[in-house]
DNA sequence: CTGTTAGCGCATTCAT
DNA sequence: ATGAATGCGCTAACAG
């Protein structure tokens, strides 16, 4: 009938020591003789005694947790970082406190508060973007609270006061475009989101350079992230405008884009060669298989939470922006190479 | 220069009074004199106290803190499932404790003692499937350590010792077999998994049970959920079986066997019509646009959370077992009725 | 190597 | 309505 409520003391009573040995069995085993801390080890499996945390964290002011804000779980990006995340803190033993934030950022001070009372020993930001406020939010919650932050898949302009780990979009964006123009495609679109991400902007920006290198017409297209405007948008272009290649920013827009596509009796990859960006499920479901930037998710958010243990530990980390090596998985949405 | 270091005894000591009555005007605001509950108020605000979480943890031994247990984070419907959670959480004030689960069992125990040494007051379990050793770990917790649990789209045969919220899968299958039926269909497949989860097993019943009232054959075939697999699998169907109607367990299966079906020269919805199960982006993403039950995950995440809210606060809850209502989506994979 | 002691920050009686 | 005192369960010096 281990109801756990065993306490400290009922495990000190029971195997006849003080607390402060059961405590050292548990914590710095190398301090207690060996058979004694057999001893004490046997009487608490035996009474099914689990540390309570509370009084853990508050004696000795670590939590052995850390905090993940996210944005709207659902985004498959978030949630696969997620079980990186996961199952490297399983391996360093934090729990994780999540936090996924509203869109209005009227809550970001409660959520703050939250962490601040929780006592976190680190904390993660995942996000596709983020907003100077929100970056000057972290930097008051490291500098002033001294909580450590790391950013997954997060990039902010060139600053480096928060460390963070994700991969080189620019790069890649560069690399995906190339891939195009190797082709032979003379009018290669590269089709955005209208609303600003940093990271889109930093895929556009690798666009734009392998565009400029190959003296090739740069042409953005910006549609919103919705299926159903996708759809009308791009049944406009295709009346209007001349485009061999596209390069999408995400999977799922190249899906949408191929879906038309094919609609309007275009082939792919013959008349239009399509690419994405992430390998997602998507880009298996379509058909033809997408061609896109392979990019390690769950390394990302394995990786970062890797760094985060690091900074908590006060362990020096060699770089504070870490690049992670991306993949381009070549499909039957472009031509073979 | 507020270090987030202020306690409660700060806040008395600037307050002129003692800290009694600063964790009073906290938690019982009606208890203190209108007065001093604002000049405590101000104080607080001023040097920017937090109450410490470990402190009121050990002191009042409530977490306000609920443990979420789910296996891996990138299947979309738990995902999902979390933004629901994780918003009605917030109302409640509740924090969220994830727990990522691996595959293997082993660390079923070490979760357990995390949970328990946590002090959460309850506990959430998101899942497809559960097995008897899972659900006999769950009543563990539930019995021996008086910690309450809700089961989120979590089916387990009919018993009811644990609550749980879904929807009603049977009658879901049915429908939307009736549906085929409806449209002239005679050989109608359903494609379930190879691995047996409760879910399907449900699915799996109502679609024999409509099959049967219709006086036709039932056949069901099972595939890996792996669509390379699925595609191998699909192809040898269509060798040596006559069929015109398909119901897939899961909308990504669905797309899968569309996939196959038109690079086969299949009409879709004309030779075979074509349904899923969930409505995710998948289905709005294929071509034709998948027809499909449409199961409210969000809300089973939303409702479950609140379902535990009552039972932590003792109230008493109607039934057991809530099943929420869902739809049917019909979009190009089907005929128009 | 082990025991004693003193908090950690807060909620909660019990007095006043 | 408020203050003083006690304890929640554990860690971390400090002794021995």
């Amino acid at each position: 009938m281990t109801k756990g409520k065993a306490t400290i003391y009922d495990v000190a009573g029971a195997a006849h020591v003080s607390l402060a040995t059961v405590s050292r069995a548990i914590n710095n085993p190398e301090k207690v003789k060996p058979e004694t801390r057999e001893r004490v080890l046997r009487v608490i499996e035996e009474l099914g005694y689990k540390p309570n945390a509370f009084a853990k964290g508050l004696a000795s002011r670590k939590s052995t947790t850390v905090a993940v804000l996210v944005p709207d779980m659902s985004r498959a990006s978030i949630a696969e970082m997620m079980n990186g995340i996961a199952d490297i803190a399983r391996v360093y033993k934090y729990s994780i406190l999540l936090y996924i934030l509203d869109n209005d950022e009227s809550n970001e001070e409660e959520v703050l508060k939250e962490i601040i009372a929780a006592q976190v020993d680190g904390m993660l930001y995942l996000n596709d973007e983020i907003t100077d406020k929100q970056y000057e939010f972290l930097l008051k919650i490291k500098n002033e609270y001294q909580i450590p932050i790391v950013l997954s898949n997060t990039i902010y302009h060139e600053r480096e006061d928060i460390p963070s780990v994700s991969i080189d979009y620019e790069q890649a964006g560069y690399e995906i475009t190339k891939k195009m123009v190797a082709e032979g495609r003379q009018n290669i679109y590269m089709v955005s989101t209208v609303r600003k991400y940093m990271v889109n902007d930093l895929k556009e920006k690798g666009y734009l350079r392998a565009m400029k290198e190959a003296n090739l017409a740069p042409q953005i297209m910006r549609t919103s992230g919705r299926i159903s405007v996708n759809t009308e948008h791009f049944n406009e272009y295709f009346e209007s405008h001349k485009v061999d290649g596209v390069v999408a920013v995400r999977d799922s827009i190249a899906v949408s884009f191929i879906n038309v596509a094919r609609s309007n009796h275009v082939k792919i990859p013959e008349d239009i060669s399509v690419c994405g960006f992430q390998n997602t499920k998507y880009s298996r479901l379509a058909r033809p298989n997408l061609t896109c930037v392979d990019v390690p998710i769950y390394d990302i958010g394995a990786v970062s939470m890797r760094v985060l243990t690091k900074v908590m530990n006060q362990e020096e980390i060699e770089e504070r922006t870490i690049m992670l090596e991306h993949g381009i998985v070549s499909r039957g949405s472009t031509l073979k190479s």
